[in-house]
DNA sequence: TGATTTCGCTAAAACGATTTAGCTAATAAT
DNA sequence: ATTATTAGCTAAATCGTTTTAGCGAAATCA
């Protein structure tokens, strides 16, 4: 049979006092209480023994507190996601706050559900990459004082705190980047979203070829749709626009698409087009040729974002102030973007 | 200021019953405790109109259950992991159960650390790639009565449920295939490990060459060092013998170490080399040449994952029943293991 | 009719912590 | 010597559920 742990009562019990004075003790209230010392003393040491441990949900339900932030983003599988997660994951616990993730799918219903679930569950915070639609149900919870942090996105008519990277410089550049090397037919390639994220990269790219006087060239992807169907999509806008000589792409994920097209094309090669994706990948330096990329400052995303987190966490004074965080990204050249020499 | 949810009590004292009334309906238990019916539907209308829903912790408190499952990966931003993890949170969340995802870095204080954590928060179960050296900790959550169902890697003195592939068969096939294109030299590239999978890996790629009298060539790399030393590793075993004419990388990112160390030596092309990687990645079809891998069946290995832990956790009769699954991988050829024509 | 069973419901005790309000004894003040 | 203050501790309420044990009225039975 489970053996079953100690409880502050067979603590309390053990030692001949109330659980009340243990349970100053161990929250650090011994001086404030009046606890004499020795007492304290004891308590402390003959807790440390038996290997006592608070019962976590008797805790919060009793403070209302639990300790667990959620963190909601568009896909765990993804590359980006994944590497911001698993950063955030590591400084929380060192603060002791345990993560729950779990992945939106960009679906409205099924982030709405995941809110609820976790408002039922008395989650302390919450960390979300937000769907287009949702910005109700952050409202509520902005409205109910739930300490809220958003990234990688935002909705321009809530209040609330995030961190972004400034996706229209950052596309504007790496457009730029582009023309500089001589390519001028450049495509866009994104996905149909109301997401500010992406309809900022799309204006980058717009206002970089428009500066040049340059005719925008711009494919819509559906993210719903399966990854296959998004392929064959795209492989038939570039064999309709055999003009273009660049491409930049709004996501990792889209460069992947974008890439296994381009190969598929028998008469396009990865060598022939300049290629710009929004988003590092591990492994594009290893593409042939290599992929250049927008690298999104994963370390300090993840900082800010848990930063911003245990402060509104820690004081609630700080409660949703509205803190707005915009990093620069880093354009991250490497062959593929640079102008083959004519044969 | 945050307003109250209704407590079951709120619901009972607007319907005139008592929360046991209540209680039982929203239990289903109306028939068994025989509330008349009138009345159960009664309540069921008001709580769906108020839109109550019960305090989870109060509840977990009560039934010692939290409905909540730890999902502890070597790194959950592997894709192997975040797809596997994708697939069971999914699965879990179907069947009304939240997951806590975590990483373990392969390190031995860091699970144990999260182990503890867990259990002080009294979560319902356990899925976990353990690294060598969790032994006890795992024992232990076993001998408490704590369902745990091990994957990718498991304990061979231990009784627990796990669900792996057949790690050793599935190297001695990819090696089969590469000696059956002509290669001769095949070198392994792995990590210095105790773990079971990575171990069946190395001895299904001996047992390979040995069949056909050929001679090993293992690479052994440490886990816990940087990346950077790991690629400089591959590069000096690659530099020192020349003569090899494939590679077998034992885990995905190891092939991505390999293949960026391949890059790197002027006198070598991944083109002249062949290649294999255990696990799949998205992007190896991408590569110059497209990457052979063995692709690991995510969707299979999930499945069973959660289908077994969701046994135990529905019937405590199948509490660690000792269930051992071992799937097949799927060896995906691509051109990187195909010999080349000689010019 | 009186005893027993069934029906329909509820009071109250858990679960394991935190916290308010207050008690007793010792010390200080008057 | 009486009162006020303080030190040192604790009883009991509380958080929001579930569940055991049982109560009174109606129905059934003898």
């Amino acid at each position: 049979m489970k053996n079953k742990r100690p409880s502050i009562r067979d603590i309390a019990k053990q030692l001949n006092v109330s659980t009340t004075t243990v349970s100053f003790v161990l929250n650090g209230k011994a001086k404030e209480k009046r606890i004499s010392e020795q007492l304290a003393e004891q308590v402390l040491k003959f807790v440390e023994e038996v290997g006592y441990k608070p019962n976590q949900i008797a805790q919060s339900l009793r403070t209302g507190k639990s300790r667990i932030i959620s963190l909601m983003v568009e896909d765990i599988s993804n590359a980006f996601f994944s590497k911001v997660a698993r950063l955030i994951e590591e400084a929380a616990h060192q603060r002791g706050y345990k993560i729950i993730y779990c992945s939106t799918e960009n679906s409205v219903d099924k982030t709405r559900e995941l809110i609820r679930m976790f408002r039922d569950w008395q989650i302390d915070g919450y960390i979300i990459t937000p769907p287009a639609g949702v910005e109700e149900d952050i409202q509520g919870l902005i409205n109910d004082k739930h300490p809220v942090v958003l990234f990688d996105r935002f909705f321009p008519r809530l209040k609330t705190n995030y961190v972004i990277v400034d996706n229209f410089n950052s596309t504007y550049k790496a457009v730029n980047h582009l023309i500089s090397q001589g390519y001028s037919r450049i495509a866009f390639v994104t996905l149909e979203s109301e997401q500010v994220q992406m309809n900022d990269r799309l204006n980058g790219y717009k206002k970089a070829l428009e500066d040049c006087l340059l005719p925008p060239l711009v494919k819509s992807l559906n993210f719903d749709k399966p990854a296959e169907e998004n392929k064959k999509e795209i492989t038939s806008f570039l064999v309709n626009n055999r003009q273009l000589d660049a491409i930049v792409f709004a996501t990792n994920y889209i460069s992947v698409w974008g890439l296994e097209a381009i190969r598929d094309i028998t008469f396009m090669s990865p060598a022939d087009v300049g290629i710009v994706s929004f988003d590092d990948h591990d492994v594009f330096p290893l593409f042939a040729p290599p992929v250049s990329a927008v690298a999104q400052p994963v370390e300090e995303i993840s900082k800010e974002v848990i930063n911003i987190m245990l402060k509104q966490l820690e004081d609630p004074e700080q409660m949703n102030t509205n803190k707005h965080v915009v990093l620069p990204a880093k354009l991250i050249i490497r062959e593929s973007s640079l102008k083959k020499k004519l044969a």
